[in-house]
DNA sequence: ACTCATTTGTTCGTATGTATG
DNA sequence: GCATACATACGAACAAATGAG
């Protein structure tokens, strides 16, 4: 179904969260890769640079792969995962409320705020996660109707995200973020418990499909000092 | 020197960059491309593979190749630049001032802080960024001697890693970062115009070598109204 | 509905270059 | 100098998506 390389990557990656191959180790040669797999060479190497450009190897010339200490990069958000793939992944446990759930209509300020096409209709919801009884991030999104057709405010409660690809079969490709401080507005003092912060961590996605088309806008407001980003970069 | 593939990646950013090729415009296929630059259709992919994962460009299966809208991307600190090459890149006019530059001991506090080995011996350097005569990032550096010698407070108000990198021929390989809001501290305040602002937005950097050995943590203090992080991501 | 050319996606095999020990 | 391992490059083939006829 899927290809060889993204096998052999997602194999070699429970190898390495398994811990059968441990930080600072080193990785069989790529040639060992491939008489394990009967794969080529450059199938095997498409597989290692998907670990390497995650940040769970580094490579050296002449030398060989080694694992690198993943001590903190539980991902609380490092690529473009649903909150609930985040969630999962680090082992905490939320929970969603939606005390929004409607239709709007995308006028001029609102595309200049969410990029949208201006006139298009979009879902407009409201979702807070909790943590430990707190409500610590407020999630607003934007869906455009024309595209996300059928959502319901179960699904809200849930995975849209799983909606989307699973249910609809549509092809999420790629995300615009940026991350900005804000001033706490009084619908962030009405969904979270701010307690005297005066300030929220904003998250804003401009979401498309793998086809270019932007569909989702989404902002997530979040009590700063639960909150973490997490990064891997690679020089050049 | 380079490789050509990456010549040919610089080659076609830089027709994006000068508008040669618009946003939402189709890129000459890969087949194209062989024949314009006489090399392989690998070497070609790969080279249009480092433009897919920077954001300039999103492919389509069967379509071709379409310039993305770069307006976010533009003055991103996505990718892992100093300071120097982002301000450069962003076109604003900064200023930089040392008021501190010594060595001191990592002891095990500072270990905690840092991740830098025990008892190793680092520079540690305060570098404030004015933007507009105003005094809006802290950056604080440690550097491991025994790997950055030499280094100068002249240096320090230059680019440190152009000393690296072309003075000392070091490789620079990869770099964790976390991303943080923090209530601001007496330095802050001392050294920056942090206003009334009562927080600060922090990303703390630990970068390595090529060869996998950790040689700074770098600490960058920002006033939260001037701070803004952009990235893109792909979903896999 | 079907065929066909175009374009991207995957895989293979091979060769040569370069860094490490 | 030599063996090992990663880096780059070429050429070929077939698969899969798209759009035109």
């Amino acid at each position: 179904m899927n290809s060889r390389y993204i096998e052999i990557y997602e194999e070699i990656k429970k190898e390495i969260l398994e811990q059968k191959i441990r930080a600072g180790e080193k990785l069989p040669s790529e040639n060992t890769y491939c008489k394990i797999y009967g794969a080529s060479r450059g199938t095997i190497r498409k597989a290692l640079d998907l670990l390497v450009e995650e940040g769970f190897v580094h490579r050296q010339h002449g030398k060989g792969m080694y694992v690198l200490d993943h001590h903190l990069i539980s991902f609380s958000f490092g690529g473009l995962a649903s909150f609930k793939e985040a969630a999962e992944s680090s082992g905490q446990f939320f929970t969603t409320l939606v005390p929004l759930f409607e239709k709007i209509r995308i006028d001029d300020s609102l595309h200049e705020k969410t990029k949208l096409p201006v006139d298009k209709e979009a879902y407009k919801i409201y979702r807070i996660r909790k943590l430990d009884q707190e409500r610590v991030i407020l999630d607003i999104n934007y869906f455009l109707t024309e595209i996300v057709s059928g959502l319901t405010i179960n699904q809200a409660e849930g995975s849209i995200y799983e909606y989307i690809e699973e249910k609809l079969g549509l092809k999420i490709g790629f995300a615009q973020r940026v991350i900005q401080v804000e001033p706490v507005t009084a619908k962030d003092r009405h969904f979270l418990d701010v307690k005297s912060h005066p300030v929220v961590a904003v998250v804003k996605n401009f979401v498309h499909l793998q086809d270019g088309t932007q569909f989702e806008y989404t902002e997530s407001r979040h009590r700063p000092d639960r909150f973490v980003f997490t990064d891997f970069v690679r020089r050049r």
